[in-house]
DNA sequence: GGACTAGTTTTGTTACGCAG
DNA sequence: CTGCGTAACAAAACTAGTCC
């Protein structure tokens, strides 16, 4: 595959965040393999389906201050996709990974939970994530093994989904002195209301007829969803929703559209370029972009906008992601 | 106005050890 | 297995530039 940005010389910051991944990679290895094998033991959707609520709000979210200051909005007015990232939490990952084994369930039904959180002789939950933890011990004894840590990783996600904040997930065990985790309840993808409130749907499996943004299974099956970072599901679950929303063909988002709906900002927006290293985003500049007349008029008058307009290259999916990821690191640093 | 880069600050999860 | 306090840390968020 040819990148054109390989072209340009790599700058001492660039090279710091490639070196960075590839540490992350080769960390996390032997536990996306484990966990692509678990994946082939269970049942699991065909691919995965997420509804609009999720990534998008119909109803845009207020810009406090200066509107050209083009800023985020505050988190709790974000959509679901775009508030769960964190430094380090896997919350996004794990409510997707859930969303993904439960629609192999019958559409219409509200699914019940039937893995365990931890338990080494079932396929677990815990089996179907992995991290970069790496096993530490203290002398030759007390040590942490990889999967405790998981477990921990594991908990603390569930902690956040379940939180008045999010309400993506019920934890019917809650006030069980022990397994409060078992047996955890997906909710609507819609999460808690914007204003304040509850969300009050049970997850139920999407119907055939219901025209939902979706993903591949690759993304699990091949190990995608333990290496790409939040910003960058997130913006994969952008353009699965334009989409959805406008057919097969280069998308693309006016920025007002892209924070105040999607909650996308700058940073996530970036993503774009590493998505496009990995095959799974085609990047496309728009031709009038060098135009002379540097001022910009409305996106709704069928001016053309000189924006990016990207397509999912859903068949980048079918890839293994660890070899594919390494392959696009070295090229670059090479 | 938008794409892009570099550098800095903020954030809040995670790691960790230990205790119950 | 679970809870707690602390510190480390990585990614997100922000600031400030350049260029067209």
């Amino acid at each position: 595959m040819i990148v054109f940005a390989d072209l340009l010389p790599v700058s001492e910051g660039e090279r710091k965040r490639y070196e960075a991944r590839r540490t992350k990679l080769e960390k996390s290895e032997d536990e996306v393999g484990r966990a692509c094998e678990k994946f082939a033991e269970i049942e699991t959707g065909k691919l995965l389906r997420v509804r609009s609520e999720f990534m998008f709000r119909a109803e845009p979210a207020e810009l406090a201050g200066d509107p050209s200051d083009r800023r985020l909005p505050p988190q709790q007015d974000r959509p679901p996709a775009t508030r769960l990232p964190s430094p380090r939490g896997i919350a996004l990952k794990a409510y997707l990974t859930a969303l993904f084994v439960v629609q192999s369930r019958t559409p219409g039904t509200y699914p019940g939970n039937t893995l365990p959180l931890n338990n080494v002789d079932t396929v677990s939950w815990v089996d179907l994530i992995a991290t970069p933890s790496q096993l530490s011990r203290k002398g030759d004894r007390n040590y942490v093994t990889v999967r405790d840590k998981k477990v921990r990783q594991l908990h603390s996600a569930l902690d956040r989904l379940s939180g008045d904040a999010f309400q993506l997930v019920h934890l019917p065990n809650r006030n069980k002195g022990r397994g409060k985790y078992e047996g955890f309840q997906l909710l609507h993808e819609r999460g808690a209301p914007y204003g304040g409130g509850d969300n009050p749907d049970r997850y139920m499996v999407p119907s055939d007829q219901e025209h939902l943004p979706w993903l591949p299974a690759g993304l699990f099956l091949n190990g995608w969803i333990h290496l790409l970072e939040d910003t960058e599901i997130g913006f994969l679950l952008m353009l699965a929703w334009l989409h959805a929303r406008f057919g097969a063909q280069p998308v693309f988002v006016a920025s007002d559209i892209r924070l105040r709906q999607f909650g996308v900002g700058k940073d996530a927006y970036e993503a774009h370029r590493m998505l496009n290293r990995f095959g799974l985003v085609d990047v496309e500049e728009d031709p009038n972009r060098h135009l002379e007349d540097s001022r910009l008029t409305g996106y709704n008058e069928g001016t053309m906008p000189k924006l990016h307009r990207f397509e999912l290259r859903r068949e980048g999916f079918n890839e293994q992601a660890v070899p594919k990821i390494r392959s696009a690191i070295e090229r670059r640093l090479r």
